[in-house]
DNA sequence: ATTGAAACCTTCCAGTA
DNA sequence: TACTGGAAGGTTTCAAT
């Protein structure tokens, strides 16, 4: 593990809720001149603490209305490789985790409406070994910026 | 809803996967002039299709290597403003979800340890009328750029 | 850590199809 | 209405102190 200290965790906080600010908009707020800033971001980018930058969409605008969590049981025989790719060769499927005990994965999808979610979920079942799937739609979502 | 055509779905395909990706990068590759790509990048921000611009964090670099989904569920009369607050009062809480019937509520929640997430996991208990949890530890993850 | 300079990017405005 | 092109201002980046 790096050393981050203080200064670091301020400026990925700052990075985090807009990854578009510039060095020499953080260099006053954390005191620090503006080289030495872009020197801790390149630091935490090289280091891996930083994997990317990317922007946060409202799916719901673009036509994606409806957000489900769906959770897979697969046979015990089910590698764990097979399991993630199967579930992300949907291009609807936008997280996957695999989880310890029961359920054995847990896909977050993003579809249109609930017909189109039903087809995912049908596409789920129908590849790998699943026995079973449970299907948690959401409500609201808040995320921590 | 805003009409967004195949340009606009390229130029948000580029800036998820970069978001630091610059106008003048990105305007030979869609075929328009520098000036044109900042006016469609522009308005997707006002429209609201773009929420925002972040960086994507390695939490187990910053000595939180624990992840789980937390399952909750509330007594009837508990109204979801208040599930919400409640879970997100915590900052080792990443996200919540509300949810359509059992259970109520699905937190994200990121730890250092396992002592760790005992400890959160009994906050989240403790606060509102919890009347149940169920822990999902996350061996793997695979979100999508 | 700071300074200074070069290169690059963003931003805006007027012009054009 | 949407795109192009150029000019001005700001930011990044690098080298030297």
């Amino acid at each position: 593990m790096t050393e981050i200290d203080d200064v670091d965790h301020r400026l990925l906080r700052m990075l985090r809720e807009d990854g578009r600010r510039t060095f020499s908009e953080m260099a006053p707020e954390v005191g620090l001149s503006v080289a030495a800033v872009k020197r801790r971001v390149d630091r935490l980018r090289d280091s891996g603490v930083i994997t990317g930058f990317t922007i946060q969409i409202d799916h719901a605008k673009l036509g994606r209305a409806v957000e489900a969590f769906v959770e897979i049981t697969y046979t015990g025989s089910t590698p764990v490789g097979e399991i993630v790719r199967t579930a992300y060769r949907a291009p609807e499927v936008q997280a996957v985790h695999t989880i310890a005990g029961a359920p054995d994965a847990l896909v977050q999808v993003r579809v249109r409406d609930i017909a189109h979610l039903q087809q995912v979920i049908d596409g789920l079942r129908r590849t790998g070994h699943v026995t079973g799937t449970k299907t948690l739609m959401v409500l609201g979502s808040w995320t921590r910026n």
